[in-house]
DNA sequence: AATGGTAGCAACCGCAAACTA
DNA sequence: ATAGTTTGCGGTTGCTACCAT
């Protein structure tokens, strides 16, 4: 037994859609509207999939899409939710007018991932490489640390030096990050050809140190989960997380309320998609945190964290999202 | 000019949630 | 309550254009 296919595989044309193609779909849905993607293609006589035809006109074709390069500020947008939410492409591209899932998801994997591995951030997390770096290597024997760095070292160079010789980033960065300071990116761009490899992998090296030097200085107690189910405080000179030891409850009021200072674009929250402030592990948004009557209903879902008015605590701001910037505000 | 590698984008696949009878 | 169907979503693949050698 299997699934039952979504249409007769052999009569279906599959690849690039022609203009006639989307000419007939275009005007059968403007006459019909989108109900029952299995019968659209007959209808309109089409030799495609009802799935292949959705796509078209969810990702193409509709009328309100966009269809130009992303604006800096949309690109702000895509990290600073991606920080939040993680993977969840539809829930990003719900902020963006006009953009789809797939559109956010393409330029995300193109673009943006690469600008901040360029940054020194790492793109699933949006910590600052050598600070993860530290925070794994606070878990490791001294030998272990340094065939991490040793490792670091390779796999961080070549993407750095990837991205650096190609293009400059263009982030806005509100608040300096200590690991970027020892990524100097403009002194590196600006140095001679020969020096930028010697140069890059000894700022790498800097930075990695002095991560490492600082993390010596964080208790024990903070420990750093890799998996972020039961992530805690992460503390040094740039914290990515808040470290209120308290910890942090959201309840259904926290979400959509404009104008509400604790709404959830303020409050600060766990970054990347190990460690979010709303999605449990299917994914599920909040407001299942807690039920009517304020139970923990997540079943699992990630810890949140309260602390300063950022999504990421005031001695490293990346991004300060407040709620009414949201056209869709969570509910 | 030819070739190989890479980036960007469109489309496909399969799973799971949501919906319907 | 259940099974069948539809829709939404995220990961992945494939195609094309561009660039470097």
């Amino acid at each position: 037994m299997g699934r039952i296919p979504c249409c007769e595989k052999e009569n279906v044309k599959r690849g690039q859609w022609t203009p006639e193609e989307d000419n007939k779909l275009s005007s059968y849905i403007a006459q019909h509207g989108t109900r029952n993607w299995r019968l659209i293609p007959k209808n309109a006589g089409l030799q495609r999939c009802g799935k292949s035809c959705r796509l078209r006109w969810t990702n193409y074709l509709r009328p309100d899409l966009k269809h130009g390069q992303f604006s800096d500020a949309e690109e702000q947008t895509i990290v600073k939710l991606h920080s939040v939410f993680g993977n969840r492409w539809s829930l990003i591209a719900a902020q963006l007018p006009g953009r789809t899932d797939n559109d956010v998801k393409n330029h995300w994997n193109t673009k943006l991932r690469k600008k901040l591995s360029g940054m020194g951030i790492d793109p699933v997390t949006h910590k600052p490489l050598s600070h993860l770096m530290a925070e794994i290597a606070t878990t490791l024997a001294p030998a272990q640390a340094a065939h991490l760095a040793e490792a670091a070292l390779g796999c961080f160079k070549d993407e750095v030096l990837h991205l650096l010789t190609k293009k400059p980033t263009t982030f806005q960065v509100q608040h300096s990050i200590p690991a970027m300071e020892n990524n100097n990116i403009t002194a590196y761009i600006n140095c001679k050809p020969e020096e930028k490899d010697e140069n890059a992998i000894e700022k790498i090296k800097l930075g990695l140190s002095k991560a490492m030097q600082e993390s010596e200085m964080i208790p024990s107690s903070k420990s750093w989960d890799p998996v972020g189910i039961t992530s805690t405080s992460f503390a040094g000179s740039c914290s990515v997380f808040p470290t209120t030891p308290s910890g942090f409850q959201f309840s259904p009021t926290d979400f959509g309320n404009e104008g509400d200072d604790r709404s959830v674009w303020s409050q600060s929250v766990c970054t990347g998609s190990t460690c979010t402030g709303m999605v449990d592990q299917q994914g599920q948004l909040g407001g299942k945190l807690e039920d009517e009557n304020g139970e923990d209903d997540s079943e699992g879902g990630k810890e949140i964290r309260n602390g300063t008015s950022s999504i990421f605590n005031s001695d490293c701001v990346l991004w300060d999202l407040p709620s009414h910037d949201l056209i869709n505000p969570m509910e």
